[in-house]
DNA sequence: CCCAGTATTCAGTGTTGCCAAGTACCAGTA
DNA sequence: TACTGGTACTTGGCAACACTGAATACTGGG
């Protein structure tokens, strides 16, 4: 990433990060980075969402789908699950309890 | 920490959060850990703190002084320092972006 | 004299994101 | 046919980081 720091605060936050954008509609690898490079995370690598996908997968927090693709090799799709959701809720939870203690930090500076 | 999630979340945060704490004043490992759980990072343990000073102690973020204590041995007293203040700036900056993008992912599920 | 509280250090572990290269499939073009 | 470029996924090695657990050291009180 531009910044060394980013990529830190990113390992934790990512893998919730691809979880929410699941979670407003089934994706494939592919699609979620560029999805991602379009919101600003410019400098992700494809190789580092494809092993949080691995991840999530080998936890079962999604369902997988092959689906053929006209323009490439077949896409892997995936949906998130019951179980899936719940790893998502409490990253919110912890996210928002982080960022509470942070931002407490900030305003007394 | 209690949550595995929340340990990943500290990776690259936890460095800019002590950073903003000797921002506020001068400060040694002992009393930032006690500081930290009392702020509601009740599993922070001494260790992890210790080793965030090290490092930052390392790359000229901080000076240090030695300090007798009363109560034991001597006390390692950080002072951010130029230096320091501007990798917290960049933390702020960094934070602020990575905040920003979640919250947004947040509203629109 | 031991114990609890204070205060720091250090070796080892697991998780994580990044990097780099490789594989595979398809369409268009020369 | 051969070549290129865009799509799509996989993998091995690396560095950084927080955690664990144990060790060390200093002090005052029972």
């Amino acid at each position: 990433m531009g910044s060394k720091q980013l990529t830190e605060m990113l390992k934790g936050t990512l893998e919730g990060i691809v979880l929410a954008v699941l979670a407003t509609r089934p994706a494939y690898g592919y699609e979620i980075t560029a999805r991602l490079r379009e919101q600003g995370f410019t400098d992700i690598v494809e190789g580092t969402v494809y092993a949080v996908l691995v991840r999530i997968e080998r936890r079962g927090l999604v369902d997988v789908e092959k689906v053929p693709s006209e323009k490439g090799p077949p896409r892997k799709v995936y949906t998130l699950n019951a179980e899936g959701r719940t790893v998502l809720d409490e990253f919110w939870r912890n996210w928002e309890f982080l960022a509470a203690r942070i931002h407490q930090l900030h305003e007394e500076n």
